[in-house]
DNA sequence: TACAATGACTTTCATACGTAAGTTGAGGTG
DNA sequence: CACCTCAACTTACGTATGAAAGTCATTGTA
């Protein structure tokens, strides 16, 4: 697929916003931006607009204003982004920040719980143990 | 303790090598770094400067060539460079980071068995399960 | 109808980043 | 001793990024 340019931090909080809407227009994205970054509807706009130029989201027009939806699946560009930072900050090994993330951040029994889950379904899908 | 200024992606690359090397001359550090990268040994030098400038490295003469070493705990460091990347892509949240680890990359039985692991300790060390 | 809002589109702008090249001085070597 | 090498320190430089401000057309509303 064309490497589109990568998106920049901020650019990707913005993008992620547009993912959970599914699609909006800039104001509604705005209204969702975490009102602690004070960030400027000018300055949202912006960003939207390079995320489209990037290839990242589509617009259509609906009526005076643009609606953005998602044009890369969310999973694509996550899967890049956690790969590049993996890359940089673990030398690429997945290990590592799944512990930091178990023991340094907070985590309820519940979720760890949930986990457990995962593995289990992660051992369904993969086989058993390797019969060799 | 005083807000460094954040390490950029490209220095918090070379940043990992030295956390390895423990310390090290701007040469052994080059010679650690992905080949593939194709850095040239000027730029390698210029992020170790700019490491030391933003704090997160410290250096000690040995003779003609100096010495880095960390600075700032690795641990630190990399807590605060993931809490701002989980802000950013997950809004917050640390399990779904978590999920698309162990679900989009790959990741050997060994591996997973070894995180069971990692989730007993936890439950060890925060108490049983809840008796509600 | 005149006007304040609202949005799209264009332009700005300082600083950070990625990636070096140039310059200088100390040391080892033929 | 003249020179080559290597590392430090200084300077460069185009593009990206974060963060808007300006401009202009459309519109609901007083």
């Amino acid at each position: 697929m064309g490497k589109r340019q990568p998106a920049s931090k901020a650019e990707l909080e913005i993008a992620r916003i547009v993912w959970d809407l599914g699609n909006a227009t800039v104001r509604q994205v705005f209204e969702q931006v975490d009102p602690t970054r004070e960030l400027d509807f000018k300055t949202v706009q912006t960003y939207l607009r390079r995320l489209e130029a990037k290839g990242y989201l589509n617009t259509q027009q609906d009526g005076r204003s643009k609606v953005y939806s998602p044009k890369v699946r969310p999973r694509q560009v996550i899967r890049e982004t956690v790969d590049d930072f993996l890359q940089r900050l673990f030398d690429g090994a997945t290990l590592p920040l799944v512990q930091h993330l178990i023991s340094e951040r907070d985590i309820s029994a519940i979720e760890i719980q949930e986990l457990r889950e995962m593995l289990d379904r992660w051992e369904q899908d993969h086989g058993p143990p390797q019969e060799k």
